[in-house]
DNA sequence: CGAGCTATTATTGTATACAAACCTGTTGAC
DNA sequence: GTCAACAGGTTTGTATACAATAATAGCTCG
């Protein structure tokens, strides 16, 4: 499937809310943009709206596009429906996953394990996705999936910055193992309650989001 | 909030498939849709992308924008998700719900059991809706909130349908009952089962959902 | 000197014009 | 007779031109 050229411009501009290069309130401007990208307004503003759908803009007629990051409050509001989405997905994934799949679960654990003795952030980082991407598949859900692997992207930038915590990755690695003990034996309770606290904002992780807002601020 | 043409435009077009006026699979054409608004086929492309971003239509690239209705499978999986997050939604609202939202409830419910009496299904539905928005908000968490009424929505089409089955409306109502229950109790486990029943598509909700499915493809 | 109004400017929303890709029907070759 | 290639028309994607609205600055009046 072709792409055109607004879904390249939206990934770009995407990229660039991410990574900080434009903050919250600030405003797009479509002329400058255009230019800078090397096309006319009409794509950009296709990008505009994709962008404005899936949350990361706000579009307000007649004046603009405003980028809109989350704050605080709506961050953890956020976590707190990815710590559930993905219990569910633990939870139907218990009665429903692949001997296959239970496989693949293991070696991407082996990777992470790898990962955290190389102290290699992104390889860990990337294999942690392919875990978790793993359980909302294994969900036997697909419309499920698609949502949870969406709100994870969403998050994807506060995720990787907490990584960074001291201890994490290795508290990240334990919960892991407990996560795939429980799919294993079919538990769906254990799989639930260990996938809610692994993703769930409580205690240390909490102050560590806090700190990574701040920074993210400057 | 003034509106743009493209919102209005978006908004008849959600209309016009929701009805059934257009059938899955069934191509917009551009320059048609275009004159019989009235408009350029500037606005009217901005409201496709809109609804694809939705999941209504699927715009493939250099051939145009199909409807895309969910299928058998696909809409089960929309019901389990939805029933998963009413559920969270329950378990949330027992532990965070105001006297005020539960005085509501109960009169949501009174009013959907007048509704139920005088066999009125429209009342009982727009009832009904207001029933759960409620609960939603409970949950303390607006972005919860925003994605179950958003999934709400996108099944009201299918949702409407099965209350006119015969006797759904009244086993409807003493579901209901045990919900407000068991928020008025705060018991959280008892909401979260409560709820979850009450939404899931299980049973003869099935074949009534399939009846439904069969009626509306012609 | 300040406040309010007006005119100008800038920016968004819409229409139209142009370019590129796709579908289809016909023609020609094997 | 069938398949493939090409031409014409159709349709989408992009650019540009135009219109309408909001921001701004300057001017006038109190």
């Amino acid at each position: 499937m072709e792409k055109r050229r607004a879904d390249t411009i939206a990934e770009q501009l995407e990229e660039l809310i991410f990574d900080g290069t434009y903050a919250d309130g600030d405003r797009l401007d479509e002329v400058r943009l255009a230019e800078q990208f090397g096309v006319s307004r009409t794509p950009l503003r296709e990008a505009f709206q994709r962008l404005a759908l899936s949350g990361l803009l706000e579009l307000i007629p007649r004046r603009g596009a405003f980028v809109r990051q989350p704050g605080p409050v709506e961050l953890l509001e956020m976590f707190e429906v990815m710590a559930e989405l993905e219990a569910v997905c633990g939870r139907l994934a218990a009665l429903r996953i692949s001997d296959a799949a239970l496989a693949e679960l293991r070696d991407a654990n082996e990777h992470c394990q790898q990962a955290v003795a190389a102290r290699d952030v992104d390889a860990y980082y990337s294999e942690n996705e392919r875990f978790h991407r793993i359980i909302y598949q294994q969900s036997g859900n697909s419309f499920l999936a698609q949502e949870a692997a969406k709100l994870h992207k969403r998050l994807q930038p506060y995720r990787r910055q907490q990584l960074r915590f001291r201890g994490r990755m290795g508290q990240s690695m334990s919960e892991h193992e407990q996560i795939v003990r429980a799919l294993e034996a079919g538990d769906a309770e254990a799989a639930t309650d260990a996938l809610r606290n692994h993703v769930a904002v409580q205690g240390e992780k909490f102050h560590q989001l806090m700190a990574t807002l701040k920074n993210a601020a400057e």
